[in-house]
DNA sequence: ATTCCTGCAAAATCTTTGCAGCTAG
DNA sequence: CTAGCTGCAAAGATTTTGCAGGAAT
């Protein structure tokens, strides 16, 4: 079993252990951002589901983010134009670095931003409970044109 | 002169320098991003200006903090709600630790945030051009509440 | 059977745009 | 003078909400 089916089940399970329904469409949201490697945002969501299940709308679409970002399973990362991308495939914090251009967003890793936390939670005295750290750039693709 | 003031000056003086005209409600714009400590949004921007220039528009206010976001002399927030704020203070990068509850948002400085952006450019070969550190928490003040 | 969820449309929110008149340089 | 800026209103974009019917448990 991949770690990508590993995170829906592991959202699914959450899902269910709270109470909430596993409704088809809700399976394949869930599904979509547990796999995707490529940040979608809302309508790339929308779009993809609707291969499957044509008559989903967009309100649920929205709904179902909500209720992940609401477990914490789905991290939000916005723009610096206001649109919102979803990545819900991994739990442990990592850097995303966005290129401005073409948009692409690339993850990275970095050791010690568990430490980092602890020693923002000292200095500010605030319970810190999510973190987002993001690099804006260029890509070298785009460096080139 | 305080380090506020000085803000304001740079800002002023990039302006003019490219091209810019200085217009009262542009300065009073800039004096509201260069010196408040809260981190106001829009609709904070623009209620405090209307107490000097009663006649000041939002899309004024709006227009205004897109140039200054696009010469790079303030610093723009977005809350987990979509809401965005603005920080004109400072230029040197640094860390925003956010209440989700108050919405008090305190600054917090690190001293290596350069050596991380360095590493992080090797790595993916992204030409950085702009970073943000984001933790999302509850202040000491709601935590008793 | 009972809640919760979905899908539609309408509403709400936030931000941008078009344009006529004004003003800084 | 005259290019750029302002203020108004309208448009755009994105996200949320209300509600009736339908589905999961």
């Amino acid at each position: 079993m991949g770690p990508d089916k590993d995170r829906f089940q592991v959202i699914i399970k959450k899902l269910r252990d709270s109470g909430h329904r596993i409704t088809p469409q809700r399976m394949a949201i869930v599904k979509i951002v547990a796999t995707s490697e490529d940040h979608p945002s809302v309508e790339n969501i929308y779009d993809r589901i609707k291969k499957d299940y044509p008559t989903v709308s967009l309100a649920t679409v929205y709904k179902n983010i909500l209720l992940l970002k609401s477990i914490g399973e789905v991290a939000e990362l916005t723009f610096p134009d206001g649109s919102n991308r979803y990545d819900g495939r991994k739990t442990t914090p990592h850097l995303h670095v966005i290129c401005v251009r073409c948009k692409k967003i690339v993850d990275a890793d970095m050791d010690n931003l568990d430490e980092i936390a602890k020693k923002i939670e000292v200095d500010t005295d605030y319970k810190i409970i999510d973190q987002r750290f993001e690099f804006f750039g260029i890509c070298r693709n785009c460096m080139k044109n």
